[in-house]
DNA sequence: AAACACTCCAACCGCCCAATT
DNA sequence: GAATTGGGCGGTTGGAGTGTT
């Protein structure tokens, strides 16, 4: 025979919001065996439900693991950074936020950030000041633009392979963890996230780079002449414009 | 108080890819 | 190698909650 075995009939299938029983139900399996097999899931738990919503139920919701609610100022700057540099890879960025998932902060990314940075004239797809040039007037980008195209290019593609790191790590921290101890829990074995170091290390660089001169004095004021040097400059000064934009009312 | 408009987010859908047979 | 699945991902949306007229 071709294949694996057929997935779970289709027939009879709750959809729609979970309600509390349904929750006690998921719960108590994933205490009792731990999810395994997503796909077998339902039928132990007794639900009616498929694997996959029930994966997502957990993922998104149960798991224990999960800060729920207010972002912070921090998380803001850091999802709105990761964005410029990832664009809509929302589970590469949350891999940098910890304890957020990658659908909480697609949420508040479309209904919170993109509004705030429209307000703010940054257009939230390219990241760049909405009326701004994109090029220098003969077309070709400055040195230190080069560079620090290379440089967000660089950094880009590490994000990524971090992002991957901390995916295949965690695959293997859940599969050593099969069975009823499969409840997350605070392993000191398990390594921390990347989480911002990425980012600290990002700016760090900036800074060295404006201090050597590397970027001309004029790179810092004049309008950018390069899409990625926009980028970069709006990266670096990202966190004063928030504070401007929430009147300071926001604290981390 | 009712009707309508808007906001928000949990959950769905469809697609993709690696794994499995 | 082909067929098929499970799981993960990003885009989208239904509907509850809230605000406005």
């Amino acid at each position: 025979m071709m294949g694996r075995s057929p997935c779970c009939e289709k027939v009879g299938l709750k959809k729609g919001p979970w309600t509390p029983e349904e929750d006690q139900k998921l719960l108590a399996c994933i205490e009792e065996h731990g999810h395994g097999s997503w796909r077998a899931l339902p039928a132990k738990a007794g639900l009616q439900r498929c694997g996959k919503s029930c994966r997502l139920r957990w993922t998104n919701y149960l798991r224990p693991d999960i800060k729920r609610g207010k972002f912070s100022l921090q998380e803001e700057q850091t999802i709105i950074q990761l964005h410029a540099l990832l664009g809509n890879r929302w589970s590469a960025i949350a891999t940098h936020l910890p304890k957020r998932t990658d659908n909480e902060i697609k949420n508040y990314w479309n209904t919170h950030l993109k509004k705030r940075l429209s307000k703010m004239g940054i257009d939230p797809v390219t990241h760049k000041p909405k009326a701004d040039a994109l090029s220098s007037p003969d077309g070709a980008p400055s040195k230190s633009a080069t560079n620090l195209s290379h440089m967000a290019q660089w950094e880009s593609a590490r994000l990524e392979a971090e992002a991957r790191l901390a995916r295949e790590s965690k695959l293997r921290s859940q599969l050593s963890q099969l069975g009823p101890s499969d409840l997350p829990k605070p392993s000191p074995s398990s390594p921390p996230p990347p989480c911002l170091d990425v980012l600290r290390a990002w700016q760090g660089a900036w800074a060295k780079e404006a201090k050597t001169g590397l970027l001309g004095a004029g790179d810092l004021d004049s309008p950018t002449s390069t899409l990625s040097f926009s980028r970069m400059r709006y990266l670096h000064q990202l966190p004063a414009l928030l504070r401007r934009s929430t009147g300071g009312a926001f604290r981390g």
